[in-house]
DNA sequence: TTCAGGATGTACT
DNA sequence: GTACATCCTGAAC
């Protein structure tokens, strides 16, 4: 198929974060169900440089060593105890950085998606739970039944659960920029614009056709 | 519509 | 013991 490889991860971080946008991500489930989404938002972080980086400096620890593996891993997370968040490896092996995948919107089997999220059918949410669907990096998650089990998935091989496709990348105009979400801690590093993201209406009137509200 | 507070467990100091 | 790349609920407006 159109499986991305590993030379997409291994550039320079920014550059991989602005070009996930409007790719598809593929998720084949324990059962064989597969899922899919297209990413509408993502976040770089760079251990070089970059303080809300969990390896910031090079730093090494079990949890980080994920970051360290070749570009094109998954690295995925416990936060705040009860969320899992999914990141892309990027740049050389040794180079700790990734692309934290902060929204998407559902592409291929939203029914499964939205049973994993709120146990049930796409057409039985709220318009709250619509609109706030796969708009966050828990959710995200959570929508995909992803956890730690993914930890350091091969993202180039397709036959590990997980991968994306090449899509339909988002045009340089309807990507925005602006500071990323929720790393307060980080010193100087909160004001870098490493946060980019597709707007709503455009990308759910190219997934979904016209309405909005016939997603599939 | 916005906002404060709580849930929850692991990694690291 | 403390912090954490979050999310949901319920109350106030």
């Amino acid at each position: 198929m159109d499986i991305l490889t590993k030379d997409f991860y291994d550039r320079d971080t920014l550059t991989v974060a602005r070009d996930l946008l409007g790719r598809e991500l593929v998720r084949v489930m324990e059962d064989g169900t597969v899922l899919r989404c297209v990413i509408t938002e993502t976040e770089a972080y760079i251990g070089r440089l970059d303080k809300a980086c969990h390896a910031y400096g090079y730093k090494r620890t079990p949890r980080t060593e994920t970051l360290f593996a070749p570009p094109g891993t998954a690295y995925i997370y416990l936060i705040y105890g009860m969320y899992h968040c999914l990141n892309f490896v990027t740049e050389a092996e040794g180079e700790p950085a990734a692309v934290l995948i902060r929204g998407a919107a559902p592409a291929a089997n939203g029914d499964i998606i939205a049973k994993n999220r709120f146990g049930r059918k796409l057409c039985e949410l709220s318009a709250y739970q619509r609109r706030n669907f796969l708009n966050g990096p828990g959710k995200l998650c959570r929508g995909l039944d992803l956890t730690r089990a993914q930890n350091g998935l091969d993202l180039t091989d397709s036959g590990q659960g997980l991968y994306l496709c090449a899509g339909t990348p988002a045009a340089p105009a309807s990507v925005r920029t602006g500071k990323r979400i929720g790393i307060d801690y980080a010193g100087e590093a909160v004001d870098f614009p490493w946060r980019f993201w597709v707007e709503d209406g455009d990308l759910w009137r190219k997934m979904a056709g016209q309405k909005g509200d016939n997603l599939l």
